[in-house]
DNA sequence: ATCCCGAGGG
DNA sequence: CCCTCTGGAT
């Protein structure tokens, strides 16, 4: 009979000093994605598949001069927007998405962006990580947005073991001391981006290392 | 499981 | 060169 393999997991304890300790280092965790409202919020996230910020931020800043609402967007046309957004990964599909959401959500939610999950998810482009995002960032809703950060981050670590991004998220909101859900996502993300980063993570500077789980290759000076 | 797909870093 | 980056649709 197959045995049930053991993931290790941290315990509430441990997950709880730990979002206890991102609190004193970061009180106010910033996301680093550009926008000046809901829309262009809703357009960087889709964007951001696969991207970094950064590039992301270079295109939006063209583009978002241009179309910062979904009627100047759809009066761009799809063909001005690829070459706007061309310097990102991905760009032929998420060019069209964007084209296509804009008109959405002038034909549906009167040119706004929608609340709830079921309208964000029905937008083309727009899954349940951007959906998360939008919620968290934009509504203030507790939902915790699992990227390849995230992904690592809980794998890693221990905090929220799971063999997909859905299993991670439900493990997170159970891990995470309510007080502290909304800004989970942007501290998770910002640690998985410049410290437990996926090729070499500096866990020698890690504030959460005490915790952790993960056996680093490159033993701690000392250590 | 596979495709989409440019920029930046090592 | 190879890997990674705030995934989604088929």
């Amino acid at each position: 009979m197959p045995s049930p393999k053991k993931v290790k997991k941290l315990n509430r304890a441990a997950a709880e000093a730990i979002f206890e300790r991102f609190h004193e280092i970061e009180p106010e965790p910033k996301g680093e994605l550009d926008y000046v409202n809901a829309f262009t919020l809703l357009v960087a996230v889709v964007l951001s598949a696969q991207a970094t910020d950064a590039g992301v931020n270079k295109a939006t800043k063209r583009l978002f001069e241009l179309a910062p609402s979904p009627a100047a967007m759809v009066a761009l046309g799809v063909d001005q927007i690829t070459e706007l957004i061309k310097t990102i990964g991905l760009y032929r599909g998420k060019a069209k998405n964007v084209f296509a959401l804009s008109q959405m959500l002038i034909d549906l939610h009167g040119g706004e962006v929608p609340d709830n999950r079921e309208a964000l998810e029905a937008l083309p482009g727009v899954g349940r990580k951007t959906a998360n995002v939008v919620l968290n960032i934009y509504f203030k809703q507790p939902t915790i947005a699992v990227d390849t950060h995230l992904f690592r981050v809980g794998n890693r670590t221990g905090l929220a073991p799971g063999k997909t991004p859905l299993e991670v998220e439900l493990a997170l909101t159970k891990q995470v001391p309510e007080r502290f859900m909304l800004h989970a996502h942007h501290w998770l993300i910002l640690h998985g981006r410049y410290i437990c980063k996926a090729r070499k993570p500096e866990c020698w500077r890690c504030p959460i290392r005490e915790w952790c789980l993960f056996e680093p290759k490159t033993p701690l000076p000392g250590g």
